[in-house]
DNA sequence: CGGAAATTTGAGATCACTCAATTGCGGTGG
DNA sequence: CCACCGCAATTGAGTGATCTCAAATTTCCG
């Protein structure tokens, strides 16, 4: 979306620096809560929390133009962790200037809130999957998920994307075991759905993936960048 | 959380009008973008999803306090539904004012949005559930959550709080089969964790709940009200 | 006092899990 | 160039948790 050179000012003004994590690095450390908050500029991350005997959910994945660190806001403990899939180039900003933001530029509160509110919407789609989709169900979900997104930020070519997901980051997605999670990809494979090779992921038949996982996403919106 | 007159007066403007719907009733329709968004003043309430062959999950409960539709925002379709779990009062406010409030109030967009992210706290956590824990951990979580919930707002008397909620409603929140669901709460009751009496919930064992659902709360935050 | 809805229980079927082993692949050192 | 190592992917086998189906039983309401 357009943007005023006013307002790329007042970001500029809240960034306090750039930052690369490597792949498998640590954006956030879970239990922690940050003195920043996040935009994701280049590669894939994710959100999870861990259970104690360390059980671990994926919460969202991230893409860049994603605003990670406001749910923590006033969280204190207990907060999610943040990783890096792929090596990840990010912007953070010192969170306690965040009010501050919201005061200066309403607009820029208001981006960042639209922004919130596009994540907790994936999150609520996890939770129908985990809560009510079978494992196919699951797996077509989210490819489909994960290739539209990738989509949607020009990272697709000739209809390959880079797939740089490990299985273990799959299963603990979807809420299945790494083996479960396995087999049943095969059999989506087997039967001509989707293809993977050497880390690039090609959608073979996007209609019958979407029917299996009753997953159909919504048109691209125009949507703020922070 | 203490608020000035002025304030107070912003926020009576945008306001634009209270409303009552009764126990089971459809508070904002599913697949349908509402022209307006909530402030629960009280009863309980909780945003849902379906799927198309009608399989159910509930995303998260609502209490007084709790503001909803903002997830909904830029969504297009697609978008979850509340109902009431009891009669819901409740406070409506137009959403196409939204972003006239954030730009006259900032304080008040910053409170909506630290509403909105404690809102996507509880599906976060939800999802961890769904994704992780078993049968009798998930039932274990969700009684102690809500119970705690009902008594931040002060629902909670002697040690019982109205417990307005069917099996068939903690089922659709834990990702469990009724029948499933109803087999793991007796045997909690069973062995003495909790007592569950004419709508009347009576936690017994509030050390051994949290343990087993390996879900401890948060002391309590101040919240802003809007 | 019905009648409908919610809860409870039993039984058998399935899906997903765990355990265990094998295969494939990329990198590394000889 | 090849043997070897470690990690990820794959497969098989058996177990177990959860589901579905079906039938009481109880509770709630009018």
């Amino acid at each position: 979306m357009p943007v005023s050179p006013e307002t790329l000012q007042t970001i500029e003004g809240f960034r306090s620096g750039g930052r690369v994590v490597d792949a498998g690095g640590t954006i956030v450390e879970e239990h922690r809560k940050g003195s920043h908050v996040f935009t994701i500029y280049a590669g894939w991350a994710f959100r999870y929390k861990t259970l104690s005997d360390g059980r671990r959910q994926i919460l969202s994945f991230l893409l860049p133009g994603d605003f990670v660190g406001l749910q923590d806001e006033f969280a204190d403990g207990r907060t999610h962790g943040v990783e890096a899939v792929t090596g990840v180039a990010l912007c953070a900003f010192p969170r306690d200037r965040l009010w501050t933001l919201f005061n200066a530029q309403p607009k820029l509160g208001y981006d960042i809130t639209w922004l919130a509110a596009r994540d907790e919407q994936r999150v609520d789609d996890n939770l129908v999957t985990a809560g009510r989709r079978n494992a196919q169900e699951r797996v077509a979900m989210l490819l489909m998920h994960l290739y539209r997104r990738a989509e949607r930020v020009g990272m697709v070519s000739e209809g390959w994307v880079e797939f740089p997901f490990t299985q273990q980051h799959l299963a603990d997605a979807l809420g299945l075991s790494l083996v479960h999670t396995n087999k049943t990809m095969r059999r989506l494979q087997r039967l001509g759905l989707y293809k993977l090779d050497a880390g690039w992921l090609r959608i073979l038949e996007p209609r019958a993936l979407e029917a299996l996982g009753d997953y159909f996403e919504r048109p691209i919106q125009p949507s703020p960048l922070i």
